[in-house]
RNA sequence: GACCCCGUAGCUCAGCUGGAUAGAGCAACUGCCUCCUAAGCAGUAGGUCACAGGUUCGAAUCCUGUCGGGGUCGCCA
């Protein structure tokens, strides 16, 4: 609506260009802004008082100027001037009654495909295949997911990457280990059931024994020369520890596959060419014996340049050099209009400095979008990035472990007659979402505190109270006795609180799209929320199954219905799911 | 030292491209279950938007400076 809205000031504005009420040159930034206070109508343009200057008048004689050329619309039942000179717009609820008797139709929810539709690389969770997946990995997993599935949904090509760390100098002791292990005949497999141990004791040999640590260098280096034996052993590792990453994407609801994978190693063969090609566009310096690109733009004060190494001065490669090459494949091989970094706020100079080499190298197009989706770090109670009680790094296995048992507590103190096999499943649903959902309802950027009493306290802005008001139509349903399909019927707006959530609901399209331009999840969290927020005082105060008039019955059926058809799409673009009762 | 980010209610967080009286939730206090799930609804109270200037008809938002916190800075990723 704001950008129908929109549209129409558009077009006034040309109209009134002709009459030589605005200079021709005029080429005004329309901006319509929802109202934060119901007297000031739904919608609201401070155009007025943006153009009176240029065009000579003040703001309020240039509003009815505005008003009297206003191309007419159905959107809007009533326009007035208030203030300062703005221009507030009310709805009409027979137009919005028929969006929402639209959307009741509608599969998508009344979200239309984007008409120019582009091949988006979505670079996210990128977990260190040396260690088991811990809470640091949870960010860029969850919020990436969010963001893949909302760009599909939106009708782009995603192309989902991996970029998971398969290689480096750690592989060497962990191989080392495996090596040992098989001598003395262990079960390697069981052995590895616990990468976080398994990674200590190597780490705890290598620090022991200098002929293994000798041996783990020696395996590094003919790993990298392309031992069988030693790629054998490596990806006999790579094998079960992503196994354990997919493991934890499915309980996660993660929409990651295999086929996603696309690790540091598959780079490889590409690092000597990266260096040619920085090579032969003169970007390369020798300085200390490393390769570098400098680059005037990431210059101090006092004149010292930054470098971005790319090639150590023994000749090894480094993950600026990976990154580099992943770039170019991405727009040369996967063709990518635009690629998404979810990665920490703390590697953002790096990305700047990657961002403008591949650049100034011709490694990605002019018009290539290369955005890093920042988040900030979790955060505990102390005030220190999120750890165990014990002080260790928390694993996201055990973290959900505990989300689900705390909310088994819960859930059954509310239902203490339910089956344990109901409870199981409703906990688990309830305990996932909590942690996704506290995580995405979050500014990305910004650090933010994991709380487990906070996500799953069942109140505000969290999951299980998204959860609740879902069950609550779902169970309108049940007692019914119709399936949601069945509630097609003429909308009738016969109060605020039927308006309000019209309204609301008719807000879905344009969420999703600043979403997916923004990658921020959180935008969509905010406004589910709302939704739900809503939707329950709909509920309270408007009698659905019991309402008088049959007519109306049918008209508040059908919005609880699209009420939750809203939430379950909004949810499962955040990876969340649904529940039926709880 | 340089560069980047942050500072909003006691706590956790929103606040869009500058817009009208800065919003939620928790905690505190008031009401509401003969009524579709009270995991709810309705309400009260709580603010010098770190501070000082500036730009603007209008600043939490943009600019400059100060203070406070965090992060990053040539061979880890």
């Amino acid at each position: 609506m704001k950008e129908q809205i929109a549209q129409l000031l558009e077009k006034t504005v040309e109209v009134l260009k002709q009459r030589g009420v605005l200079p021709a040159d005029a080429a005004p930034r329309i901006q319509v802004d929802r109202t934060k206070d119901k007297a000031h109508g739904d919608l609201a343009t401070n155009l007025a008082m943006m153009m009176a200057k240029p065009a000579r008048t003040n703001p309020r004689a240039l509003a009815e100027k505005i008003i009297e050329h206003l191309v007419p619309s159905d959107l809007v039942s009533r326009v007035e001037i208030a203030g300062p000179g703005f221009i507030n717009f009310y709805l009409n609820p027979e137009w919005l009654a028929g969006r929402i008797e639209a959307i009741q139709q509608d599969p998508r929810c009344g979200v239309a495909a984007v008409a120019a539709p582009q091949t988006v690389v979505v670079d996210y969770s990128s977990p260190n295949l040396a260690k088991e997946m811990h809470v640091g990995h949870l960010r860029s997993t969850i919020i990436g997911d969010a963001v893949a599935r909302t760009l599909e949904f939106l009708g782009h090509n995603v192309i989902r990457q991996n970029h998971v760390g398969d290689w480096g100098t750690q592989f060497g002791m962990l191989l080392a280990h495996m090596e040992e292990l098989h001598k003395q005949g262990g079960e390697l497999r069981m052995q590895l059931a616990d990468l976080e141990s398994f990674y200590r004791e190597a780490k705890g040999r290598f620090d022991a024994s200098e002929s293994f640590a000798e041996r783990s260098r020696q395996l590094v280096v003919e790993l990298q020369s392309g031992d069988a034996y030693c790629l054998k052993l490596w990806q006999e590792f790579l094998d079960i520890s992503l196994n354990h990453c997919h493991e934890l994407y499915r309980r996660l609801n993660v929409s990651l596959d295999r086929s996603h994978v696309m690790g540091e190693s598959a780079y490889n063969d590409d690092l000597p060419k990266v260096i040619d090609d920085l090579d032969a566009a003169g970007l390369l310096t020798e300085d200390q014996g490393a390769q570098c690109v400098f680059s005037d733009e990431f210059m101090s004060q006092d004149g010292s340049l930054l470098p971005m190494i790319v090639q150590k001065k023994g000749g090894g490669f480094l993950y600026a050099t990976t990154d580099l090459a992943a770039i170019r494949y991405r727009q040369k091989v996967l063709n990518a209009q635009r690629v998404l970094y979810f990665v920490d706020i703390r590697q953002s100079l790096h990305f700047r400095q990657l961002f403008a080499v591949a650049r100034k190298a011709g490694f990605v197009k002019d018009d290539t979008q290369l955005e890093h989706m920042a988040f900030g770090t979790v955060m505990g109670d102390d005030g220190t990035p999120f750890k165990t009680r014990s002080g260790g790094v928390a694993k996201l296995a055990d973290l959900l472990d505990e989300a689900e048992t705390r909310a088994y507590q819960l859930v059954k103190e509310k239902n203490p007659d339910m089956s344990d096999d109901e409870l199981q499943h409703i906990s688990r649903v309830v305990g996932v979402a909590s942690v996704k959902y506290a995580d995405l309802s979050k500014n990305r950027s910004s650090d933010y505190l994991f709380s487990f009493d906070n996500m799953i306290s069942f109140e505000g802005n969290t999951a299980p109270y998204l959860l609740y008001a879902y069950t609550r139509v779902a169970s309108l349903f049940r007692k019914a006795e119709i399936s949601e399909d069945n509630a097609g019927a003429k909308i009738l707006l016969t109060d605020e609180y039927e308006t309000e959530l019209a309204a609301k609901i008719v807000q879905f399209e344009e969420v999703v799209g600043r979403l997916a331009e923004k990658g921020c999840p959180h935008i969509l969290c905010g406004y589910l929320y709302d939704l739900a927020g809503q939707f329950s005082s709909f509920y309270k105060n408007c009698p659905v199954l019991n309402a008088d008039d049959e007519q109306i019955r049918k008209s508040r059926l059908a919005l609880a219905q699209v009420t939750a058809r809203v939430l379950r799409r909004g949810l499962s673009l955040l990876g969340i799911e649904t529940l039926e009762r709880m």
